[in-house]
DNA sequence: TGTTAGCACTTGGGCATGTTGAGTGCTAAT
DNA sequence: ATTAGCACTCAACATGCCCAAGTGCTAACA
């Protein structure tokens, strides 16, 4: 019996199940694919694939359903990432036009993957830990109440709000932004705790409680900065795709909000070579989400920060790839410049 | 025949059916509640209230469920907002703890009052439109990009980037700024179509083209701190409140995500003497909603933001509307001081 | 050895039918 | 105004039946 013909079925299987969502049997598939056999070849083969694990019945008559193994080896060695339409190349290139604020960028972005590929779509802030110190602010907002902001040479800016034990005046925080200024612009954000405290420990001692609580919340800052977020768009593709779900869509909705989870699988994700990597159903290392995939990639400098998409272990593997990868290359491109 | 019973019975309806989920009849009311009376005259009631449309029967021989019409007389005229219980309001004080960035304790405070409500809790940006200028900043990102920070009195930055025409240097922008500064700092956001042409006029022909760039941005930036931003959570509640959903969720999450539809929703409820203002089912001006009911209140300064909860219309509104209107306050006190 | 036709077998889903129990509305008595 | 009682309705559940889809197997075939 041929090889090449049993991974062809496997083929036709996945396909027609992502398509129509119903198992799909032997009969059906003969039909709609012109391999050159009969539906009785078809029904060995299907033996085959199902004592290798890479489909299964449902129940005793009913057609077959790829299983997680069998989409992995779908994903890994059969289908091929088809390019994208016109339409989507359309779509993802008016994505350049606007204003190139990070954060509007992702937003859009996120919105735009999520309507290409119909699922829930997530984009991880780039990662910021070799971004430099650009600029710092000290704004007084009350006696005792003082805004440090923090603003990094990729556009990323940071803020937060520092209490101080006694009041502070302008002249005292303007005077000591220039001192702190001085010494830390250009420097790294990963070195703000080696480098903050000889700040401190050189101003004068009138200052120095200040200083140090100013430094402080600098220091948070920087950390803050490196410490991930994300954004996410379509969680009403979930409830809408899966109006029968096959996805229960609870355990889902939790993942996405617990965003250290969702940050978490992000990151863990080890790169794939062909660009796009997936990961299928129990595959991933959260519970709520054995009867998801996700569909992720890397993007922006060193690709260190993840973009990709949450759905249904039943998706459209190769268009939704292409999309993933499509998008992450635009948005590469743009924050690149 | 009495009034007050059959308000007496409504309210009886009404606390089963959100209990239990499941229509209510006469029977099991006398059961669970103690009324002086018999099956018999419940039912006699029961055909009153229907007829004034305040319940209703899904099929000919069920209990019977409120109508909106119920709902909102059952919280105009019957309910008492309860107090909260120990636990509640230990969980509330902690929210004092912790930085008091407007970012940082927006996300708790909504993370805490989907958690109290088990709902999903949305909150709505303070307004911003009589806050002033702070602080202006100008970063120069690359020889064309200029990064452009707006920080007002509120304690609220914005960023954004302005593209200039031709290679700025950063003296340039440093004089700029300070010009800038100058004329505007202390004014209304509000104001800044009106005052920032005249700065420009007033530039040196030199750097004439690049403040106007600069002054597009400002504006641009004033605007969108004035135009309404949210946060939410606990879209997770939706999936589990309603496993046997009574609420669909799929329009639900989309509304949650068309920000811009739960933006007017928030600010066209109108204050309500009694501190919440709830809208129920079809009381919704946006059609995802009729099966869903908001409950919410304004915070801050003039109570112009407002924050609250979305749900299923069968939701324990006295507790609901309890924590709704705690968690505001708290909010205002926090955000005020 | 791989392919095919044919056939017996399994089983979920649809349908028609029967039964049950919760709940109602009405009437007559209190 | 309230109540007891009763006939009536109807969703939910159960039962039994049949059908179609789909399988696995065997025997014949190239």
């Amino acid at each position: 019996m041929s090889e090449p013909r049993k991974l062809e079925v496997l083929r036709a299987i996945v396909e027609d199940y992502v398509h129509s969502r119903e198992p799909v049997g032997s009969k059906a598939l003969v039909e709609r694919h012109h391999l050159g056999v009969s539906s009785a070849t078809i029904r060995n083969d299907m033996a085959l694939l199902e004592e290798e694990g890479l489909i299964a019945a449902p129940h005793t008559s009913a057609g077959r359903i790829p299983t997680d193994k069998g989409y992995r080896l779908f994903v890994d060695r059969i289908s091929e990432v088809k390019p994208l339409s016109a339409a989507e190349r359309r779509a993802i290139h008016s994505l350049l036009e606007g204003p190139d604020d990070v954060e509007d960028i992702l937003e859009r972005t996120v919105r735009l993957l999520s309507q290409l590929t119909n699922q829930v779509a997530v984009v991880q802030y780039p990662h910021l830990s070799r971004a430099r110190v650009r600029h710092i602010e000290f704004v007084l907002l009350a006696p005792r109440q003082i805004l440090v902001v923090l603003i990094a040479d990729s556009g990323k800016v940071e803020q937060g709000v520092v209490h101080a034990a006694t009041d502070a005046a302008d002249e005292e925080l303007m005077a000591l932004r220039t001192r702190f200024l001085g010494s830390i612009a250009g420097s790294q954000l990963d070195l703000m705790p080696q480098v903050l405290p000889s700040v401190v420990a050189l101003c004068p001692p009138a200052l120095r409680t200040l200083a140090g609580a100013l430094a402080l919340g600098l220091e948070r800052l920087a950390e803050r900065s490196r410490d991930e977020r994300m954004v996410m768009a379509g969680t009403a593709n979930l409830a809408r795709s899966n109006v029968d779900f096959p996805l229960s869509i609870g355990p889902v909705l939790e993942a996405l909000e617990e965003q250290v989870v969702m940050l978490r699988l992000l990151s863990d994700m080890a790169e794939d070579p062909r660009g796009v990597t997936v990961s299928i159903g129990r595959e991933n290392p959260y519970d709520g989400l054995s009867e998801a995939s996700v569909v992720a990639t890397g993007y922006g400098p060193g690709s260190s920060a993840k973009i990709g998409i949450l759905g249904p272990t039943r998706m459209d593997y190769p268009n939704t790839m292409a999309a993933v990868r499509a998008v992450a290359r635009y948005l590469s491109r743009i924050l690149g410049g």
